[in-house]
DNA sequence: AAAGTTTATCGTAATATTGCAATATAAATA
DNA sequence: TATTTATATTGCAATATTACGATAAACTTT
């Protein structure tokens, strides 16, 4: 089907999947450390350093930007983006419920 | 297309993105987060804790197993699923970074 | 105003993902 | 050995994703 049965999983699992699902991309994640690389919102260069033609880094901008993991703001004729310290937030708290997990993990057959 | 370029970015890239990708699927999370709470390698009723077909659970556990997050013996004839730490290291320092930047950001225009 | 620059959107083709019914496989048990 | 139980695989339909050319939109510069 293709559809993700979202009514099935709690507002939580839903959230978290679609920030994975965002960051599940190695254009995007070296979009993000691109944004991290030069810290600046004087990013109007990304297309330049990444391997892909315009539309399709602009389409994984704004994928990224509907997840919530970077921000932008029209400046000119030039788009500022950077990283959005909330979208991490909200993924930080699950991989510390696994990191509390593995270190009191007691089951250890596999 | 559908088809993602993997050929123009890192191996660290795109192993990240795989991992997150396996991730961003609110079943695969229902998954991760039922292995945690039970604690035990006894994991048969993961089909019926889903809201999903038992194909479609068993074709999830797949692709959380290609992608390194949980793994998994033969007992008898039931399946021992557990939480693979492996593959969360190889997260945590992506967030670890992510981390380490949003707390040493300059850029403060967005 | 015209031309240039930069990013977004539209349309489309190719491939991937999701989900399930049907079936296969494999071990446990009667 | 036949039946039951539990998981995997196959095949398929529906939808999603990825990528890019063409074009639009919006601002800058000449």
């Amino acid at each position: 089907m293709g559809i993700t049965k979202t009514d099935h999983f709690t507002g939580k699992q839903n959230e978290l999947a679609v920030l994975a699902k965002a960051i599940g991309h190695p254009a995007r994640i070296a979009i993000l450390e691109y944004l991290m690389k030069v810290d600046t919102c004087i990013c109007g260069d990304i297309v330049n350093e990444m391997p892909l033609a315009q539309p399709t880094v602009s389409q994984h901008l704004k994928e990224l930007k509907n997840a919530g993991l970077i921000k932008g703001n029209i400046e000119g004729n030039a788009i500022c983006y950077c990283i959005n310290e909330e979208g991490f937030e909200k993924i930080k708290s699950f991989f510390q419920q696994i990191d509390n997990y593995t270190k009191n993990k007691k089951n250890d057959c596999c």
